[in-house]
DNA sequence: ATGGTCTTGTTACGAAATTAACAGCGTTTG
DNA sequence: CAAACGCTGTTAATTTCGTAACAAGACCAT
């Protein structure tokens, strides 16, 4: 018994899926608001409303994590959010290079200072000569030209494009030169990379239709027997 | 033979699941680009390698759009987007109303105008009285005192929440009131709406934390056999 | 103390989604 | 004209994912 819990090379067992990982980072954040709110302890069901999934999905993740709360009272707030933290704790570093200071580029930039979350948006890139060389939001946001040596430099693991989607290729090749081991992608196009380095693609928009499809299919569905979703 | 091709209750056979309709969604975009390129056909795996996927990922989902392409030229780029068009069609209305002109708002807000979708950001709505009743990127800008009412009115289906997370609630709650049935919420907690309205959640953070963990994990792939990834 | 009532941890099952395989059919070429 | 090739449409298989069910354990009331 007792998986996923050697307390050294824990990631080499039960490799976690992409899902799994969205919902502990969404598990994480809960906790913190229970916490700052004051909260001790919190069952696997009222966990499971906050984050919009099931209870049994919930424990089935903490035992991906290899945290146990005890039976009546539930889980331990501080000690899971601590367990969940190191969890997904990066060794290489929670550094964070941001190319493209625009609008979204923005937006991210001042979502990030006050989200809980052990990763720090350090540094910043743009080809604008009015956005460089200067403070923004607290990061120094350097010349483009600068950012091969500045992420090599300072070993920055991570890199988010948000730059316009006819520069984002040549932004991640640079991104890549640098040493970047992951990049999340805000350009709606597929980046080529190394096949070392992982993307995550965010799209707004298709979010949008999404919901623009469900919204009109759900609502149509008293007089069409689909099956039952959207359980609360 | 010939699934889902039925001319008019075509939404009832075969109900798509989110992931095919974000699949969907991406690729109307990326046929989009191909038709502006002047490109007249496309294979499956072609337009797998844009979006992605796999190429029996592709054809499956054509068949679930009830469209079909010619064996050996592929599938016809103007087509297959005009069939993706009717699928993703919307026959409530293609109304979004943007409640909260803020960072994020207004991101959202001027990168609707130049991506291709037939949805149109009508209006929008803020508490922020410098931003209320004016035209702000082409679209009129309501206090929110009016957002029951221009809603109904108007009888538009969709709402994006982009608000603080303390006044989400209250936003949706006004929306729900207006009469839409699917709601983007980019507050980072769960919205309470009535059954029959879809809610999608937009979170930056955890793509980032997801991209964070991954990041890692991938570099260490090779002392750690992990089943192979990102097969491109 | 002890039985009852809650929880969690875990296993097993069912459903869903992705991948693989193959038959059908234009197109092209010799 | 025939035959081989290449891509699609469809079905089948596999793998992944989520849920349900249940044994074990802690607390509480009596
Ligand atoms: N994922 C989404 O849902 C979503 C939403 C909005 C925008 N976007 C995308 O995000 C990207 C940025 O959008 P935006 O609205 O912030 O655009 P923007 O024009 O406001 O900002 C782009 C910034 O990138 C900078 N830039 C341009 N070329 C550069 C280069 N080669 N190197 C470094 N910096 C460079 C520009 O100076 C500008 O500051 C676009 O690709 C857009 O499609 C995505
Ligand atoms: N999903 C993400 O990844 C992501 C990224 C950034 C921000 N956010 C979230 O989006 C929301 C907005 O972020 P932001 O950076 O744009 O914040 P912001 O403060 O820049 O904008 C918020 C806007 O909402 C308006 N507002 C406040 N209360 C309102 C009310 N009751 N009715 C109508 N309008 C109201 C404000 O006047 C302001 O214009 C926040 O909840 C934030 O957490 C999410």
């Amino acid at each position: 018994m007792m998986v996923s819990s050697n307390p050294a090379g824990k990631r080499c067992v039960n490799p976690p899926s992409e899902r799994t990982v969205e919902r502990l980072s969404r598990y994480r954040y809960l906790l913190h608001e229970l916490k700052v709110e004051g909260v001790g302890y919190v069952f696997s069901h009222a966990l499971a409303e906050m984050a919009a999934v099931s209870a049994a999905q919930v424990r089935q993740d903490m035992m991906a994590v290899g945290y146990s709360g005890t039976p009546v009272q539930g889980y331990e707030v501080e000690k899971l959010l601590a367990a969940l933290e190191e969890f997904l704790e990066v060794p290489e570093g929670k550094d964070v290079a941001l190319v493209g200071v625009g609008n979204l580029g923005l937006t991210i930039l001042k979502s990030l200072v006050e989200y809980p979350t052990p990763l720090r948006l350090s540094v910043a890139f743009d080809v604008d000569w009015r956005l460089v060389n200067r403070q923004v939001q607290g990061c120094w946001c350097y010349p483009v030209e600068q950012l091969v040596a500045v992420v090599r430099e300072r070993q920055i693991p991570i890199g988010i494009v948000a730059v316009p989607p006819k520069a984002a290729q040549e932004v991640a090749d640079l991104l890549c030169e640098g040493g970047v081991s992951g990049i999340l992608n805000c350009a709606p196009l597929r980046l080529r990379v190394p096949e070392h380095v992982y993307v995550s693609n965010l799209n707004i928009m298709v979010a949008l239709e999404k919901v623009s499809y469900f919204a009109h299919r759900n609502r149509a569905r008293m007089e069409c027997p689909a099956r039952e979703r959207m359980k609360a």
